[in-house]
DNA sequence: ATACAATGACTGACTGGTCAGTCATAATTT
DNA sequence: AAATTATGACTGACCAGTCAGTCATTGTAT
Protein backbone atom coordinates (compact mmCIF):
# COMPACT_ATOMS: atom_id res chain seq x y z
CA UNK A 1 0.00 0.00 0.00
CA UNK A 2 2.94 2.51 0.25
CA UNK A 3 5.60 2.08 -2.14
CA UNK A 4 4.12 3.75 -5.33
CA UNK A 5 6.67 1.81 -7.79
CA UNK A 6 4.39 -0.30 -9.99
CA UNK A 7 1.78 2.99 -11.05
CA UNK A 8 -0.80 0.34 -9.87
CA UNK A 9 -3.68 1.20 -12.77
CA UNK A 10 -7.14 1.42 -11.64
CA UNK A 11 -9.44 -0.08 -13.70
CA UNK A 12 -9.46 2.33 -16.34
CA UNK A 13 -7.14 1.49 -18.23
CA UNK A 14 -5.95 1.02 -22.28
CA UNK A 15 -8.57 4.03 -22.49
CA UNK A 16 -6.15 6.83 -23.36
CA UNK A 17 -4.68 7.52 -27.00
CA UNK A 18 -1.85 9.70 -26.78
CA UNK A 19 -2.83 13.38 -27.97
CA UNK A 20 0.38 13.44 -30.28
CA UNK A 21 -1.26 10.52 -32.11
CA UNK A 22 1.20 9.45 -35.03
CA UNK A 23 -0.56 9.57 -38.53
CA UNK A 24 0.66 5.73 -38.75
CA UNK A 25 -2.50 3.01 -39.44
CA UNK A 26 -4.24 2.95 -36.42
CA UNK A 27 -4.49 -0.57 -36.42
CA UNK A 28 -0.61 -1.18 -35.53
CA UNK A 29 -0.62 2.26 -33.19
CA UNK A 30 1.79 3.81 -31.02
CA UNK A 31 4.40 0.73 -30.31
CA UNK A 32 5.69 1.02 -26.91
CA UNK A 33 1.89 1.49 -24.95
CA UNK A 34 0.90 -1.53 -26.98
CA UNK A 35 3.33 -3.78 -26.61
CA UNK A 36 3.51 -3.13 -23.12
CA UNK A 37 -0.37 -3.83 -22.53
CA UNK A 38 -0.01 -7.15 -24.58
CA UNK A 39 2.60 -8.05 -21.94
CA UNK A 40 0.38 -6.92 -18.90
CA UNK A 41 -2.42 -9.12 -21.09
CA UNK A 42 0.21 -12.12 -21.36
CA UNK A 43 0.94 -11.90 -17.53
CA UNK A 44 -2.85 -11.66 -16.50
CA UNK A 45 -3.97 -14.67 -18.70
CA UNK A 46 -0.76 -16.99 -17.58
CA UNK A 47 -1.55 -15.83 -14.42
CA UNK A 48 -5.42 -16.78 -13.75
CA UNK A 49 -4.43 -20.15 -16.00
CA UNK A 50 -1.97 -20.91 -13.09
CA UNK A 51 -4.11 -19.70 -10.08
CA UNK A 52 -6.94 -21.67 -11.20
CA UNK A 53 -4.81 -24.75 -11.45
CA UNK A 54 -2.84 -24.57 -8.15
CA UNK A 55 -4.69 -21.96 -5.94
CA UNK A 56 -2.67 -18.67 -4.98
CA UNK A 57 0.12 -20.22 -2.10
CA UNK A 58 1.30 -22.99 -4.82
CA UNK A 59 1.59 -20.84 -7.45
CA UNK A 60 5.11 -20.19 -8.71
CA UNK A 61 5.81 -16.46 -9.85
CA UNK A 62 8.82 -18.22 -12.16
CA UNK A 63 6.17 -20.37 -13.84
CA UNK A 64 3.31 -17.31 -14.68
CA UNK A 65 6.32 -15.80 -16.08
CA UNK A 66 6.79 -18.57 -18.60
CA UNK A 67 3.98 -19.30 -19.52
CA UNK A 68 3.21 -15.37 -20.06
CA UNK A 69 6.78 -15.45 -22.27
CA UNK A 70 8.33 -12.80 -20.21
CA UNK A 71 10.94 -12.44 -17.72
CA UNK A 72 10.05 -12.93 -14.30
CA UNK A 73 11.02 -9.10 -13.16
CA UNK A 74 8.49 -7.94 -15.64
CA UNK A 75 5.61 -9.38 -14.05
CA UNK A 76 7.04 -6.60 -11.19
CA UNK A 77 6.75 -3.90 -13.51
CA UNK A 78 3.10 -4.35 -13.62
CA UNK A 79 1.74 -5.95 -10.51
CA UNK A 80 3.14 -4.83 -7.09
CA UNK A 81 3.28 -8.28 -5.80
CA UNK A 82 2.08 -11.24 -5.98
CA UNK A 83 -1.39 -10.33 -4.44
CA UNK A 84 -1.35 -7.45 -6.47
CA UNK A 85 -1.37 -10.08 -9.75
CA UNK A 86 -4.68 -12.33 -8.19
CA UNK A 87 -6.55 -9.30 -6.55
CA UNK A 88 -6.13 -7.86 -10.58
CA UNK A 89 -7.45 -11.04 -11.95
CA UNK A 90 -10.17 -12.05 -9.54
CA UNK A 91 -11.38 -8.40 -9.12
CA UNK A 92 -11.82 -7.46 -12.70
CA UNK A 93 -13.46 -9.71 -14.14
CA UNK A 94 -16.63 -10.70 -12.93
CA UNK A 95 -17.92 -6.70 -11.70
CA UNK A 96 -18.91 -5.86 -15.38
CA UNK A 97 -21.57 -8.44 -15.47
CA UNK A 98 -23.54 -7.65 -12.13
CA UNK A 99 -24.12 -4.58 -13.87
CA UNK A 100 -26.24 -6.57 -16.71
CA UNK A 101 -28.01 -8.21 -13.88
CA UNK A 102 -29.11 -4.71 -12.40
CA UNK A 103 -29.97 -3.60 -15.87
CA UNK A 104 -33.53 -2.18 -16.30
CA UNK A 105 -36.03 -4.52 -15.03
CA UNK A 106 -37.66 -6.26 -18.12
CA UNK A 107 -41.56 -6.19 -17.74
CA UNK A 108 -41.72 -10.04 -18.37
CA UNK A 109 -42.89 -12.71 -16.01
CA UNK A 110 -40.84 -13.68 -13.36
CA UNK A 111 -40.39 -17.23 -14.73
CA UNK A 112 -39.15 -16.02 -18.41
CA UNK A 113 -37.03 -13.78 -16.50
CA UNK A 114 -35.28 -16.56 -14.59
CA UNK A 115 -34.65 -18.70 -16.95
CA UNK A 116 -33.00 -15.53 -18.65
CA UNK A 117 -30.93 -15.34 -16.03
CA UNK A 118 -30.17 -19.17 -16.17
CA UNK A 119 -28.86 -18.26 -19.84
CA UNK A 120 -26.89 -15.99 -18.94
CA UNK A 121 -25.26 -17.76 -15.98
CA UNK A 122 -24.06 -20.62 -18.17
CA UNK A 123 -23.47 -18.27 -21.18
CA UNK A 124 -21.43 -15.95 -19.97
CA UNK A 125 -20.19 -17.33 -16.22
CA UNK A 126 -19.97 -21.35 -16.34
CA UNK A 127 -19.04 -21.50 -20.16
CA UNK A 128 -15.84 -18.81 -19.77
CA UNK A 129 -12.91 -18.50 -17.52
CA UNK A 130 -15.22 -16.45 -15.00
CA UNK A 131 -16.61 -19.94 -13.89
CA UNK A 132 -13.05 -20.40 -13.14
CA UNK A 133 -12.68 -16.74 -11.08
CA UNK A 134 -15.39 -17.39 -8.95
CA UNK A 135 -14.21 -21.05 -8.02
CA UNK A 136 -10.42 -18.97 -6.89
CA UNK A 137 -13.04 -16.52 -5.21
CA UNK A 138 -14.75 -19.78 -3.61
CA UNK A 139 -11.45 -21.60 -2.70
CA UNK A 140 -9.46 -18.23 -1.79
CA UNK A 141 -11.69 -15.70 -0.11
CA UNK A 142 -11.67 -17.51 3.37
CA UNK A 143 -8.04 -16.64 3.29
CA UNK A 144 -8.06 -13.26 2.22
CA UNK A 145 -10.64 -11.49 3.85
CA UNK A 146 -10.66 -8.08 1.64
CA UNK A 147 -11.08 -10.17 -1.39
CA UNK A 148 -14.42 -11.65 0.57
CA UNK A 149 -15.03 -8.14 1.48
CA UNK A 150 -14.80 -7.18 -2.22
CA UNK A 151 -16.75 -9.71 -3.86
CA UNK A 152 -19.59 -9.02 -1.04
CA UNK A 153 -19.78 -5.66 -2.17
CA UNK A 154 -19.28 -5.36 -5.45
CA UNK A 155 -20.45 -8.62 -6.80
CA UNK A 156 -22.57 -11.11 -4.67
CA UNK A 157 -24.31 -8.49 -2.98
CA UNK A 158 -25.11 -6.27 -5.79
CA UNK A 159 -26.13 -9.87 -7.94
CA UNK A 160 -28.49 -11.09 -4.83
CA UNK A 161 -29.56 -7.45 -4.31
CA UNK A 162 -31.02 -7.43 -8.26
CA UNK A 163 -32.19 -10.82 -7.66
CA UNK A 164 -34.32 -10.22 -4.81
CA UNK A 165 -35.82 -6.70 -6.36
CA UNK A 166 -36.83 -8.87 -9.21
CA UNK A 167 -38.19 -11.49 -7.01
CA UNK A 168 -40.04 -9.01 -4.91
CA UNK A 169 -41.55 -7.43 -7.62
CA UNK A 170 -42.66 -10.61 -9.09
CA UNK A 171 -43.99 -11.16 -5.58
CA UNK A 172 -45.94 -8.19 -5.32
CA UNK A 173 -47.38 -8.56 -9.29
CA UNK A 174 -48.95 -11.78 -7.50
CA UNK A 175 -46.52 -13.64 -9.84
CA UNK A 176 -45.68 -15.68 -6.32
CA UNK A 177 -47.06 -17.62 -4.40
CA UNK A 178 -44.83 -15.94 -1.13
CA UNK A 179 -41.77 -14.77 -0.22
CA UNK A 180 -39.29 -17.67 0.24
CA UNK A 181 -37.85 -16.77 -2.49
CA UNK A 182 -37.56 -12.99 -1.51
CA UNK A 183 -35.92 -14.32 1.49
CA UNK A 184 -33.55 -16.78 0.02
CA UNK A 185 -32.47 -15.80 -3.48
CA UNK A 186 -29.58 -18.00 -2.95
CA UNK A 187 -31.99 -21.09 -3.96
CA UNK A 188 -32.07 -19.62 -7.13
CA UNK A 189 -28.32 -19.77 -7.94
CA UNK A 190 -27.16 -22.60 -5.53
CA UNK A 191 -27.09 -24.97 -8.24
CA UNK A 192 -25.48 -23.21 -10.42
CA UNK A 193 -22.69 -22.86 -7.46
CA UNK A 194 -22.64 -26.48 -6.83
CA UNK A 195 -22.21 -26.64 -10.95
CA UNK A 196 -19.03 -25.21 -10.52
CA UNK A 197 -17.57 -27.12 -7.64
CA UNK A 198 -18.49 -30.31 -9.03
CA UNK A 199 -17.05 -29.57 -12.85
CA UNK A 200 -13.83 -29.10 -10.88
CA UNK A 201 -13.83 -31.93 -8.65
CA UNK A 202 -16.05 -35.16 -10.37
CA UNK A 203 -16.54 -34.09 -13.74
CA UNK A 204 -14.33 -36.68 -14.83
CA UNK A 205 -16.03 -39.53 -13.32
CA UNK A 206 -19.50 -38.08 -13.73
CA UNK A 207 -19.93 -35.02 -15.72
CA UNK A 208 -23.07 -32.85 -15.36
CA UNK A 209 -25.23 -30.98 -17.85
CA UNK A 210 -25.39 -27.70 -16.09
CA UNK A 211 -27.84 -26.35 -18.84
CA UNK A 212 -30.33 -28.99 -18.03
CA UNK A 213 -29.86 -29.34 -14.57
CA UNK A 214 -30.74 -25.02 -13.87
CA UNK A 215 -33.57 -25.51 -16.41
CA UNK A 216 -34.85 -28.46 -14.35
CA UNK A 217 -34.62 -26.34 -11.21
CA UNK A 218 -36.48 -23.80 -12.53
CA UNK A 219 -39.07 -25.86 -13.58
CA UNK A 220 -38.98 -27.74 -10.28
CA UNK A 221 -39.43 -24.40 -8.35
CA UNK A 222 -42.59 -23.39 -10.42
CA UNK A 223 -44.33 -26.52 -11.07
CA UNK A 224 -43.20 -28.79 -7.53
CA UNK A 225 -42.40 -31.61 -7.59
CA UNK A 226 -45.44 -33.45 -6.17
CA UNK A 227 -48.05 -35.18 -8.41
CA UNK B 1 4.17 -46.01 -0.33
CA UNK B 2 7.25 -48.00 -0.23
CA UNK B 3 9.19 -46.99 3.43
CA UNK B 4 7.56 -48.37 6.57
CA UNK B 5 8.59 -45.67 8.81
CA UNK B 6 5.62 -44.59 10.54
CA UNK B 7 3.28 -48.05 11.10
CA UNK B 8 0.69 -45.99 9.10
CA UNK B 9 -2.01 -48.11 11.66
CA UNK B 10 -5.41 -48.49 9.39
CA UNK B 11 -8.38 -47.40 10.76
CA UNK B 12 -8.42 -50.08 13.63
CA UNK B 13 -6.17 -48.83 16.20
CA UNK B 14 -6.55 -48.54 19.77
CA UNK B 15 -8.04 -51.74 20.18
CA UNK B 16 -5.32 -54.52 21.33
CA UNK B 17 -4.56 -55.12 24.92
CA UNK B 18 -1.24 -56.17 26.56
CA UNK B 19 -1.43 -59.99 26.98
CA UNK B 20 0.65 -59.74 30.15
CA UNK B 21 -1.89 -57.12 31.50
CA UNK B 22 -0.94 -55.64 34.74
CA UNK B 23 -3.75 -55.54 37.23
CA UNK B 24 -3.81 -51.74 37.79
CA UNK B 25 -7.15 -49.79 37.39
CA UNK B 26 -8.18 -50.52 34.00
CA UNK B 27 -10.09 -46.95 33.61
CA UNK B 28 -6.53 -45.44 33.17
CA UNK B 29 -4.55 -48.05 31.20
CA UNK B 30 -1.20 -48.62 29.66
CA UNK B 31 0.60 -45.54 30.02
CA UNK B 32 2.73 -45.19 27.31
CA UNK B 33 0.21 -46.23 24.21
CA UNK B 34 -2.48 -43.83 25.51
CA UNK B 35 0.03 -40.87 25.95
CA UNK B 36 0.83 -41.61 22.04
CA UNK B 37 -2.95 -42.01 21.02
CA UNK B 38 -3.95 -38.68 22.46
CA UNK B 39 -0.86 -37.19 20.92
CA UNK B 40 -2.42 -38.35 17.34
CA UNK B 41 -5.53 -36.83 18.64
CA UNK B 42 -4.10 -33.78 19.38
CA UNK B 43 -2.23 -33.54 15.89
CA UNK B 44 -5.00 -34.44 13.87
CA UNK B 45 -6.60 -31.79 15.54
CA UNK B 46 -4.56 -29.11 15.60
CA UNK B 47 -3.82 -30.29 11.74
CA UNK B 48 -7.90 -29.77 11.05
CA UNK B 49 -7.87 -25.97 12.57
CA UNK B 50 -4.77 -25.23 10.76
CA UNK B 51 -5.75 -26.35 7.88
CA UNK B 52 -8.97 -24.92 7.24
CA UNK B 53 -7.77 -21.43 8.30
CA UNK B 54 -5.25 -21.80 5.97
CA UNK B 55 -5.11 -24.59 3.41
CA UNK B 56 -3.15 -26.81 2.36
CA UNK B 57 0.07 -25.09 0.68
CA UNK B 58 0.16 -22.74 3.32
CA UNK B 59 -0.21 -24.64 6.44
CA UNK B 60 3.41 -25.38 8.33
CA UNK B 61 3.70 -27.90 10.34
CA UNK B 62 5.63 -25.88 12.56
CA UNK B 63 2.25 -24.60 13.26
CA UNK B 64 -0.13 -27.63 13.42
CA UNK B 65 3.04 -28.79 15.71
CA UNK B 66 2.83 -25.82 18.11
CA UNK B 67 -1.02 -25.76 18.16
CA UNK B 68 -0.75 -29.44 19.13
CA UNK B 69 2.08 -28.92 22.35
CA UNK B 70 4.08 -31.13 20.53
CA UNK B 71 7.77 -31.35 18.41
CA UNK B 72 7.70 -31.07 15.00
CA UNK B 73 8.85 -34.42 14.37
CA UNK B 74 6.61 -35.91 16.47
CA UNK B 75 4.17 -35.30 13.76
CA UNK B 76 6.34 -37.48 11.66
CA UNK B 77 6.47 -40.02 14.31
CA UNK B 78 2.56 -40.62 13.46
CA UNK B 79 1.84 -39.56 9.28
CA UNK B 80 4.53 -40.10 6.79
CA UNK B 81 4.30 -36.41 5.42
CA UNK B 82 1.97 -33.71 5.49
CA UNK B 83 -0.20 -35.36 2.62
CA UNK B 84 -0.69 -37.82 5.14
CA UNK B 85 -1.65 -36.30 7.54
CA UNK B 86 -3.78 -34.30 5.09
CA UNK B 87 -5.67 -37.04 3.68
CA UNK B 88 -5.94 -38.75 7.22
CA UNK B 89 -8.44 -36.08 8.43
CA UNK B 90 -10.26 -35.38 4.95
CA UNK B 91 -10.69 -39.14 4.70
CA UNK B 92 -11.73 -39.93 7.91
CA UNK B 93 -14.37 -37.81 9.07
CA UNK B 94 -16.90 -37.98 6.54
CA UNK B 95 -17.32 -41.30 5.73
CA UNK B 96 -18.87 -42.70 8.68
CA UNK B 97 -22.19 -40.74 8.10
CA UNK B 98 -22.72 -42.09 4.85
CA UNK B 99 -23.50 -45.25 5.85
CA UNK B 100 -26.77 -43.58 8.10
CA UNK B 101 -27.90 -42.16 4.63
CA UNK B 102 -27.55 -45.74 2.79
CA UNK B 103 -29.30 -47.36 5.74
CA UNK B 104 -32.50 -49.35 4.96
CA UNK B 105 -35.08 -46.77 3.82
CA UNK B 106 -37.44 -45.50 5.94
CA UNK B 107 -41.11 -46.42 4.91
CA UNK B 108 -42.32 -42.93 5.07
CA UNK B 109 -43.69 -40.05 2.34
CA UNK B 110 -41.30 -38.65 0.67
CA UNK B 111 -41.44 -35.29 1.71
CA UNK B 112 -40.75 -36.21 5.37
CA UNK B 113 -37.60 -38.55 4.37
CA UNK B 114 -36.18 -35.27 2.53
CA UNK B 115 -37.15 -33.08 5.58
CA UNK B 116 -35.26 -35.84 7.73
CA UNK B 117 -32.15 -35.37 5.85
CA UNK B 118 -31.79 -31.77 5.98
CA UNK B 119 -32.06 -32.45 9.82
CA UNK B 120 -28.99 -34.56 9.66
CA UNK B 121 -27.11 -32.12 7.39
CA UNK B 122 -27.52 -29.21 9.64
CA UNK B 123 -26.84 -31.30 12.76
CA UNK B 124 -24.20 -33.83 11.53
CA UNK B 125 -22.40 -31.73 8.95
CA UNK B 126 -23.13 -28.26 9.36
CA UNK B 127 -22.82 -27.72 12.88
CA UNK B 128 -19.88 -29.46 13.34
CA UNK B 129 -16.56 -29.74 12.04
CA UNK B 130 -17.30 -31.80 9.37
CA UNK B 131 -18.71 -28.73 7.62
CA UNK B 132 -15.14 -27.49 7.46
CA UNK B 133 -13.64 -30.87 6.02
CA UNK B 134 -16.48 -30.87 3.40
CA UNK B 135 -15.37 -27.05 2.99
CA UNK B 136 -11.41 -28.79 2.71
CA UNK B 137 -12.53 -30.94 0.50
CA UNK B 138 -14.23 -28.20 -2.18
CA UNK B 139 -11.52 -25.69 -1.76
CA UNK B 140 -8.16 -28.50 -2.31
CA UNK B 141 -9.64 -31.19 -4.28
CA UNK B 142 -9.15 -29.70 -7.35
CA UNK B 143 -5.43 -29.73 -6.58
CA UNK B 144 -5.49 -33.38 -5.11
CA UNK B 145 -7.07 -35.33 -8.06
CA UNK B 146 -7.08 -38.57 -5.67
CA UNK B 147 -8.65 -36.85 -2.85
CA UNK B 148 -11.34 -35.87 -5.16
CA UNK B 149 -11.53 -39.46 -6.79
CA UNK B 150 -11.64 -41.06 -3.12
CA UNK B 151 -14.57 -38.47 -2.20
CA UNK B 152 -16.56 -39.62 -5.25
CA UNK B 153 -16.15 -42.95 -4.42
CA UNK B 154 -16.81 -43.21 -0.80
CA UNK B 155 -18.58 -39.70 -0.08
CA UNK B 156 -20.69 -38.11 -2.86
CA UNK B 157 -20.97 -40.64 -4.86
CA UNK B 158 -22.50 -42.83 -2.36
CA UNK B 159 -24.34 -40.42 -0.80
CA UNK B 160 -26.31 -39.17 -4.12
CA UNK B 161 -26.83 -42.96 -5.40
CA UNK B 162 -28.63 -43.23 -1.81
CA UNK B 163 -30.74 -40.21 -2.59
CA UNK B 164 -31.53 -41.16 -5.86
CA UNK B 165 -32.77 -44.69 -4.79
CA UNK B 166 -34.33 -43.27 -1.92
CA UNK B 167 -35.96 -40.25 -5.13
CA UNK B 168 -36.68 -43.42 -7.49
CA UNK B 169 -38.75 -45.39 -5.21
CA UNK B 170 -41.22 -42.25 -3.92
CA UNK B 171 -41.43 -41.20 -8.01
CA UNK B 172 -42.20 -45.13 -8.24
CA UNK B 173 -44.53 -45.03 -5.50
CA UNK B 174 -46.31 -42.30 -7.27
CA UNK B 175 -45.22 -39.14 -5.28
CA UNK B 176 -43.62 -37.47 -7.40
CA UNK B 177 -44.25 -35.67 -10.69
CA UNK B 178 -41.87 -36.61 -12.95
CA UNK B 179 -37.93 -37.79 -12.33
CA UNK B 180 -36.39 -34.48 -12.34
CA UNK B 181 -35.37 -34.87 -8.79
CA UNK B 182 -34.00 -38.29 -10.13
CA UNK B 183 -31.81 -37.19 -12.79
CA UNK B 184 -30.18 -34.40 -10.53
CA UNK B 185 -30.27 -35.34 -6.55
CA UNK B 186 -27.47 -32.39 -6.67
CA UNK B 187 -30.92 -30.55 -6.71
CA UNK B 188 -31.76 -31.66 -2.78
CA UNK B 189 -28.30 -30.44 -1.55
CA UNK B 190 -27.22 -27.51 -3.27
CA UNK B 191 -28.59 -25.32 -0.68
CA UNK B 192 -25.98 -27.01 1.79
CA UNK B 193 -23.12 -26.66 -0.35
CA UNK B 194 -24.12 -22.86 -1.34
CA UNK B 195 -24.56 -22.53 2.75
CA UNK B 196 -20.80 -24.06 3.89
CA UNK B 197 -18.82 -21.49 0.85
CA UNK B 198 -21.73 -18.77 2.06
CA UNK B 199 -20.60 -19.03 6.10
CA UNK B 200 -16.92 -19.41 5.06
CA UNK B 201 -16.80 -15.82 3.17
CA UNK B 202 -20.01 -13.22 3.81
CA UNK B 203 -21.67 -14.65 7.34
CA UNK B 204 -20.15 -11.61 8.65
CA UNK B 205 -21.70 -9.23 6.72
CA UNK B 206 -25.00 -11.28 5.89
CA UNK B 207 -25.50 -14.44 8.22
CA UNK B 208 -27.67 -16.79 6.51
CA UNK B 209 -30.39 -19.31 8.40
CA UNK B 210 -29.15 -22.77 6.38
CA UNK B 211 -31.54 -24.46 8.75
CA UNK B 212 -34.56 -22.29 7.48
CA UNK B 213 -33.56 -21.92 3.92
CA UNK B 214 -32.69 -25.71 3.70
CA UNK B 215 -36.35 -25.97 5.12
CA UNK B 216 -37.75 -23.33 2.51
CA UNK B 217 -36.05 -25.28 -0.21
CA UNK B 218 -38.01 -28.47 0.34
CA UNK B 219 -41.16 -26.53 0.73
CA UNK B 220 -40.55 -24.48 -2.33
CA UNK B 221 -39.65 -28.02 -4.12
CA UNK B 222 -42.46 -29.71 -2.83
CA UNK B 223 -45.40 -27.12 -3.16
CA UNK B 224 -43.68 -24.99 -6.16
CA UNK B 225 -43.60 -21.03 -6.04
CA UNK B 226 -46.32 -20.06 -8.66
CA UNK B 227 -49.82 -18.31 -6.60
C1' DA C 1 10.77 -54.58 46.62
C1' DT C 2 14.70 -52.26 44.56
C1' DA C 3 18.06 -51.46 41.18
C1' DC C 4 19.48 -51.62 36.74
C1' DA C 5 18.98 -52.13 31.60
C1' DA C 6 16.44 -51.85 27.33
C1' DT C 7 13.12 -49.57 24.76
C1' DG C 8 11.21 -46.32 21.77
C1' DA C 9 8.44 -42.02 21.93
C1' DC C 10 9.77 -37.54 21.76
C1' DT C 11 12.60 -33.49 20.81
C1' DG C 12 14.41 -29.54 18.11
C1' DA C 13 18.51 -27.94 15.71
C1' DC C 14 19.77 -28.69 11.19
C1' DT C 15 19.71 -29.36 5.96
C1' DG C 16 18.47 -28.84 1.37
C1' DG C 17 15.51 -26.97 -1.65
C1' DT C 18 12.10 -23.56 -3.06
C1' DC C 19 10.45 -19.16 -4.26
C1' DA C 20 8.96 -14.05 -3.74
C1' DG C 21 10.98 -10.09 -4.67
C1' DT C 22 15.36 -7.12 -6.15
C1' DC C 23 18.57 -4.81 -9.04
C1' DA C 24 22.56 -4.26 -12.06
C1' DT C 25 22.79 -4.86 -16.80
C1' DA C 26 21.03 -5.28 -21.53
C1' DA C 27 17.86 -4.25 -25.16
C1' DT C 28 14.77 -1.26 -27.38
C1' DT C 29 12.46 2.87 -28.43
C1' DT C 30 12.41 7.88 -29.16
C1' DA D 1 22.35 9.73 -26.75
C1' DA D 2 18.81 9.61 -23.44
C1' DA D 3 15.00 7.42 -21.65
C1' DT D 4 12.30 3.69 -21.04
C1' DT D 5 11.44 -1.12 -20.59
C1' DA D 6 12.87 -5.91 -20.07
C1' DT D 7 15.87 -9.44 -18.28
C1' DG D 8 17.38 -13.18 -15.21
C1' DA D 9 20.95 -14.08 -11.80
C1' DC D 10 20.88 -13.30 -7.15
C1' DT D 11 19.39 -12.88 -2.14
C1' DG D 12 17.27 -13.96 1.93
C1' DA D 13 13.40 -15.87 4.17
C1' DC D 14 10.90 -19.76 4.76
C1' DC D 15 9.68 -24.51 5.51
C1' DA D 16 9.20 -29.79 4.79
C1' DG D 17 11.48 -33.37 6.35
C1' DT D 18 15.69 -35.63 9.07
C1' DC D 19 18.28 -37.60 12.77
C1' DA D 20 21.36 -37.84 16.73
C1' DG D 21 20.41 -37.49 21.29
C1' DT D 22 17.25 -37.43 25.66
C1' DC D 23 14.49 -39.52 29.10
C1' DA D 24 10.14 -41.54 30.88
C1' DT D 25 8.34 -45.98 30.86
C1' DT D 26 8.63 -50.87 30.82
C1' DG D 27 10.85 -55.18 31.52
C1' DT D 28 14.31 -58.02 33.95
C1' DA D 29 17.43 -59.34 37.63
C1' DT D 30 18.71 -59.37 42.21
Amino acid sequence: MSSPKPKERGVARSASRSPAMRSATPTRPRKRADKSEARRQAIVAAALAEFCARGFAATRLDDVAKRAGVAKGTIYLHFRDKEALFREIVGTMLVPLVAVLEAPPPDIPIRQALERFVDLFVREIYATERRNVLRLVMTEGPRFPELAEFYYRNVVGRALAAMRALLRRAHERGELADDTLVRFPQLIVAPGMVAIIWSGLFDRFEPLDVAAMMRAHIAVLFEGCAP
